[in-house]
DNA sequence: CGGGTTTGACCAGCGC
DNA sequence: GCGCTGGTCAAACCCG
C-alpha cells in the first residue's frame, strides 16, 4: 500500500493561516535534514533551536497565548505517530476575555473506505464507552476515554467524515494528566528488556519533545511542517515491519488568526 | 478472570 | 412542557 502524507512539505499553509515569517527557510531546513537522514533527536534539537530563533525574531508578544500540550508518540504497534496538536480553544485575545474551555484538537486519519472500525491509533490507550449515530452524519460516532490513567480527563470522539468516508475524524478534548503513552505496551519488546534503553533514550528525547511542545504548539504552520517531517521519518524507520494504512492529518481546530 | 466492547437506557441542554 | 439531540452510564457480552 502506498504511503502518503496528508501533510506535505511541498505544501504551504493555506489562506486561513498567516504565513509565518521565516517559514520557507524553516521548511528548507526540514527538507535538508530529511535528505541528510539525520536522526530524529538531532532533527528535533536543531529544529527547536531554529524555531525558537524565529519566535524571538518575530517579537512574539503573546498576542495569542495558548495552553498547549504536544505529544509525539509511537503507538503500541509501531504505527505512525501523531503529533497531538492541541489547538487550544482557550486562547486569549487582548481585551477580549473568553470563557475557558477545555482544549480541543482534531485529527484526520485516512483509512481504507472498506474499513468499518472507528479506531485511531495515537499512542494512547482508549476505552470505548459509547457509540451514537448523530443527525448530521450517517456514520456512528464512537466515544472514548483515556484508560492509561484512571483519572485522566481526556476524551476522544471518532467519526467518519460525512464528506469523505475514507477519512476518520478524531476529536480530542482535554489534556492528559499523566506522562504520555507507555512506549512498550503492546509492542514487540518486553517492558523489562526495553526499560533500560528506554530510560536513556527517553530522557534525552523527553527534553527535546518538551522543548518542541512549547514551541510547536504556538505555530500552526510549523506544526504541520514538522509533523510531516517526523512522521515521514518514523514511517521510513518502521516501513519494513508495519503496514501503514492510516494517514494522519493534524488539523487546527480553531479559527485563530495570527 | 480482567479488561475492553456493545448497546439500550438514561440524562441534560436547547429550541420551540 | 415537549421533543430532539448529543453525551454518558452500565449491564451483558466477548476475548485473550
Amino acid at each position: 500500500m502506498e504511503k502518503t502524507l496528508d501533510i506535505d512539505l511541498n505544501s504551504k499553509p493555506t489562506s486561513n493561516t498567516t504565513q509565518t515569517p521565516g517559514y520557507d527557510e524553516l521548511i528548507e531546513e526540514v527538507k535538508r535534514m530529511k535528505s541528510e537522514n539525520q536522526n530524529l533527536t538531532d532533527l528535533l534539537e536543531i529544529l527547536c533551536k531554529k524555531y525558537d530563533d524565529l519566535i524571538k525574531q518575530r517579537h512574539y508578544s503573546g498576542h495569542r497565548k495558548m495552553k498547549h500540550t504536544a505529544a509525539g508518540d509511537t503507538d503500541n504497534s509501531g504505527h505512525s505517530s501523531i503529533l497531538h496538536c492541541c489547538s487550544c480553544s482557550d486562547e486569549c485575545s487582548p481585551g477580549r476575555p473568553r470563557e475557558i474551555k477545555s482544549n480541543v484538537s482534531r485529527v484526520h486519519v485516512r483509512i481504507d473506505p472498506s474499513e468499518t472500525t472507528l479506531v485511531v491509533r495515537d499512542g494512547y490507550t482508549w476505552r470505548k464507552y459509547g457509540q451514537k449515530v448523530t443527525r448530521d452524519n450517517p456514520s456512528p460516532r464512537a466515544y472514548y476515554k483515556c484508560s492509561l490513567a484512571p483519572t485522566c480527563p481526556v476524551k476522544k470522539k471518532v467519526q467518519r467524515s460525512a464528506d469523505d468516508p475514507s477519512l476518520l475524524v478524531a476529536t480530542y478534548e482535554g489534556q492528559h494528566n499523566h506522562n504520555h503513552t507507555h512506549r512498550n505496551c503492546g509492542g514487540q519488546s518486553s517492558p523489562a528488556a526495553a526499560g533500560e534503553e528506554d530510560d536513556r533514550v527517553g530522557k534525552t528525547q523527553k527534553v527535546f519533545v518538551e522543548q518542541m511542545a512549547s514551541s510547536l504548539t504556538r505555530n500552526h504552520s510549523f506544526t504541520n511542517a514538522l509533523a510531516a517531517a517526523i512522521t515521514g521519518r518514523i514511517l521510513s524507520e518502521t516501513a519494513d515491519n508495519v503496514n501503514h494504512d492510516q494517514l494522519f492529518q493534524i488539523e487546527d481546530d480553531d479559527n485563530y488568526a495570527l
